[in-house]
RNA sequence: GUGACCGUAGCUCAGUCGGUAGAGCUCUGGUUUGUGGCACCAGUUGUCGCGGGUUCGAGCCCCGUCGGUCACCCCA
């Protein structure tokens, strides 16, 4: 028996229907206000990563599903779909205009990690970017549409949120950052004395306590923002305010991709085990540059499919549809219920049986698939060119012709 | 990458002190010669993950291996 790969699940049947059922609901609201769908490819070039999600990050450092193709090209699959978006947003040469874009899209990411509840090695996200609009509003609005979709869902969750400062204002704090933590380098944990170097900021949400301690009197971001940034992360507060939006503000989140300047904020469920983040997002106004565009800023926000799956309460399913079966073996019988179904089927769904049966059992099967009506052609109706009717909900029978049903 | 726990029927699991495997669910049929869901009755189903070892004898004990789950890390 071949199994699929670990970290890899298939979806079907009422999870199959919840996850077409979120995809379905995100769309509808992303469409609502204003994005419109793209596609790109699951494919890209690894540079692309590397350069927009961070050499520094987990993701390029160790989680990506890289090889060389046929072509001797070093290529990746995408494990986050901003890249791919800005990519295409640039290669279409989208910057050169001064107009406002904004996209949605759904599909499969990969990192190659250890699986674990919530963490998948293929999974699939749904995500928003806007491009062209730096106004803080349209963080705020971003924040409302993803309310919108859970609330929609029915799905719980706590926002967290932050604010990572822009060019101007956190380099400087970056270094006062790096002048604190450096004569503390023997004392931090491994992984955060060789942080200092490669991404400095990633040592203020480090988990290992005797870091925490150390960090105590760390110069505090929050505290260190330019104006333009104190100002706009105080506008956000009083907009999630005034919209009853209850959040918190994190110092610590600071997320795990380089793009990520100004607003920051991931929503998170606490009845999902330890992968508990269920959406996360924010401004990235520098990476369109990165991608060898013009300066557009941009802000967005990825959900987790899987992740949220089992909040999914799907609305009551009905019955419907018609199941077809006979009680004979007659010759001409299955040709009269498969012309039977492709007339019903303009309507709704249909399903034949194809074996010959009792009423009871045709009854059984027909309540098996969910169907509202059984229909089932027997001695005495075959006779009549006639088929008997139930309709399984209320328990109403009739008999028709079976050209006039 | 590190750690813990778990692999027995299609699914969920029980299996005592080591003595050649069992329940519920599902499925099929019947109770009703043409009336669903509920109930009752009957029937079908096993490489006990795999390999080795100990033993007269291993689902059970030991070693290895593969797979799964959860947690750390990280993230959606």
């Amino acid at each position: 028996m071949i199994n699929a790969l670990r970290g890899m699940k298939d979806i079907a049947f009422e999870e199959a229907d919840k996850f077409i059922y979120t995809i379905e609901t995100a769309t509808q609201i992303a469409k609502r206000y204003g994005y419109q769908y793209i596609e790109t490819p699951l494919l890209e070039e690894t540079k692309l990563f590397k350069r927009s999600v961070g050499e520094s990050s987990d993701i390029v450092g160790k989680e990506m599903y890289q090889f060389i193709d046929k072509g001797q090209n070093d290529v990746c699959l995408r494990p986050e779909g901003t890249a791919g978006v800005v990519r295409a947003y640039v290669q279409a040469k989208l910057d050169r205009r001064p107009r406002k874009d904004k996209f949605y899209y759904y599909g499969a990411m990969f990192r190659y990690e250890k699986p674990q509840k919530g963490r998948l090695r293929e999974f699939h996200q749904f995500g928003c970017e806007s491009f062209g609009e730096a106004s803080v509003y349209e963080d705020f609005n971003i924040i409302l549409m993803i309310r919108d979709i859970f609330d929609a869902l029915g799905i719980g969750y706590t926002l967290k949120i932050n604010s990572l400062g822009c060019s101007e204002c956190m380099p400087p704090y970056r270094q006062n950052l790096i002048a604190f933590l450096t004569p503390k380098e023997a004392l931090l944990c491994e992984d955060c004395s060789r942080r200092i170097a490669t991404n400095p900021i990633r040592v203020l949400d480090c988990k290992n306590n005797q870091c925490q301690t150390l960090l105590h009197d760390a110069p505090k971001l929050t505290q260190n923002l330019c104006p333009t940034c104190q100002s706009d992360f105080q506008t956000l507060q009083k907009l999630l305010d005034s919209s009853s939006i209850a959040y918190e503000v994190d110092t610590h989140l600071v997320r795990g991709l380089d793009y990520y300047n100004k607003s920051a904020f991931e929503f998170v469920s606490s009845q999902i085990g330890s992968q508990s983040a269920i959406a996360g997002g924010g401004r990235y106004d520098r990476l369109v540059e990165f991608l060898d565009g013009k300066s557009v800023p941009a802000v967005g926000f990825a959900l987790g499919i899987e992740r949220i799956l089992d909040l999914v309460t799907l609305p009551t399913s009905k019955r419907e549809g018609i199941y077809l079966g006979s009680m004979l073996t007659q010759e001409g019988i299955m040709e009269t219920l498969f012309a039977l179904a492709s007339r019903k089927r303009q309507q709704t769904k249909v399903e034949i049986e194809y074996e010959p049966k009792s009423l009871k059992s045709h009854l059984k099967g027909a309540d098996k698939i969910n169907a509202r009506y059984c229909a089932v052609i027997g001695e005495d109706e075959w006779s009549q060119g006639e088929i008997w009717i139930k309709d399984l909900e209320t328990k109403e029978e009739y008999r028709a012709k079976i050209e006039e049903w």
